[in-house]
DNA sequence: TGATTATGTAGTAAATTTACAAAATTACAA
DNA sequence: TTGTAATTTTGTAAATTTACTACATAATCA
């Protein structure tokens, strides 16, 4: 069963071919989809100006096996699209408006990250890290707080893991990068230029450059391996907020690659991590 | 009509709540829920070993009007993307199904935190940043990429803003600060002792205390206004990621709703701050 | 004009909902 | 505890709505 993922554009696509009364019945629903999803097939022949039969023939026509196997089709295509639109902040917003509609902008790049997940490129990544001698974490601005959380999560699943934040240090070490060394650049934009430099200095080495990065960038052209992340500026009014979760998640993503890379030995290592922590918490009640 | 965003996750949560004959109903949709917007009233009811009333009064706790609107909800639900309620990574998996596991679990606890989103504590976390003279952003391991995320958003929005790694430098700042000082300690389990510590050498003083953690933990005791976030610890295996992430927009919604109190006048010094980074990049093509 | 296709009518079957009664559970008093 | 009344939960059966099928009529085309 292909549940199409948009029946509206091929109603749209097929309205010439179709019958008179089949072409009522889908004027109607392309009209108020919504509201043909609710409908009975009662209601909406009427709307559509035709007997309940054609309405049905309408449906098996577009490959469902009934109306309401038709109405789930719809709802699942109406659903999948344009669910969370993204709603930009506005200045008549208040409190209770524009927390949420951060979270649905969150929510969105999420949703839409999922979908054009770049798995090739994660698969090789999560190769290059699990190999690696070494891993250098290098981003700058918002970006470096993204690279520190890449160090910390990392340095539990037992990887040799460095961040610098200073673009002159980022510059050094790459210069001296050697077989083994993997460096992971976090950007945004992939246009920074300190970054590109020091890329470009790495690239000069025997270094592996893994990136996550807007497609097409030039840190993109640099690297070895690159995660494209999808950017959607559109939303994004000052703060690459949303751009910023994914990478998150996606580092997340290579680290638990990392570990089920290392097999179910190694858990005890994870809890032995864990525990270290205990001592410095007070305990729950 | 609100159309709920994760159906599932509701009915998961809800599952204790329920009758004996709607928990049947309840196990059975969630064991095969896209089974379930297929079947009708009869079959669901005889899978879930009820009578068929039992499934409609089931639907009509939910918000549906009936079982057809409810499968249609289900339906919608299910399409929008995040498929399941939570699903622990396995040691099974591979790289088709784990990366998509731990999108839906974050997705899934963004739509959880934006369900339950504590809109009066943020609201007057926002009245006291805005007044604050100072704030100061103070976390611990992974929270402490969040302090400086945190640090990188309200410079921009012209915030004057400090953040700290150092537990010692905590304890100073803490003990030398005064009116006008805004503390904002960043905590998953709100139990980490020498950030507790560092908050309870700042309640001496005259400071503001706000706090980004756990419900009922010791440092949301200290605070004096807590931000609570709901943890969902199950699917955390080693690292509280999705904690972090509703961490993350919380502040960009603190942030933004600093910028909203500001009003429009304020624009102009957010374009300024972006144009600043344009010699830092490499034009777009 | 005959063949073919399209559409509607009416009846039937299926699915859903409602009303009500039986069963189970709970609360409370002896 | 134990029994009883009140309340809630659940199921049965009937009513209603909804969807489908078979067939007849209308329209179209060769």
């Amino acid at each position: 069963m292909t549940s199409e993922p948009n029946l509206l554009a091929v109603i749209q696509r097929q309205l010439g071919e179709l019958n008179k009364s089949e072409a009522k019945v889908a004027n109607a629903i392309l009209k108020a989809p919504e509201e043909a999803t609710r409908s009975s097939i009662a209601s909406l022949a009427t709307a559509a100006g035709v007997s309940e039969p054609s309405v049905n023939r309408f449906c098996k026509r577009f490959g469902a096996t009934g109306f309401p196997d038709f109405k789930l089709q719809l709802a699942t295509s109406l659903a999948s699209g344009v669910k969370y639109v993204s709603r930009a902040v506005e200045f008549s917003d208040d409190i209770n408006t524009f927390p949420s509609k951060l979270f649905d902008n969150a929510i969105n790049a999420l949703l839409t990250a999922k979908d054009g997940l770049p798995l090739k490129a994660i698969a090789q990544a999560v190769d290059q890290i699990a190999q690696a001698r070494r891993v250098y974490f290098f981003g700058l601005g918002t970006s470096a707080a993204v690279a520190r959380d890449a160090e910390h999560k990392f340095f539990r699943f037992n990887v040799p893991v460095f961040t610098h934040e200073d673009p002159l240090m980022q510059r050094m070490l790459a210069a001296s990068a050697g077989v083994g060394d993997l460096f992971f650049f976090i950007s945004h934009t992939g246009r920074t230029k300190v970054l590109i430099e020091a890329a470009e200095i790495a690239r000069q080495t025997e270094a592996t450059i893994v990136s996550l990065t807007a497609e097409g960038s030039p840190l993109a052209d640099k690297s070895h391996c690159c995660i494209n992340v999808k950017v959607e500026e559109d939303t994004e009014q000052y703060l690459p907020m949303t751009s910023r979760l994914v990478q998150l998640v996606i580092l997340d993503v290579l680290a638990t690659g990392v570990t089920l890379r290392r097999g179910e030995g190694f858990t005890p290592h994870l809890a032995r991590i864990k525990d270290s922590l205990k001592d410095t918490r007070f305990p729950t009640s």
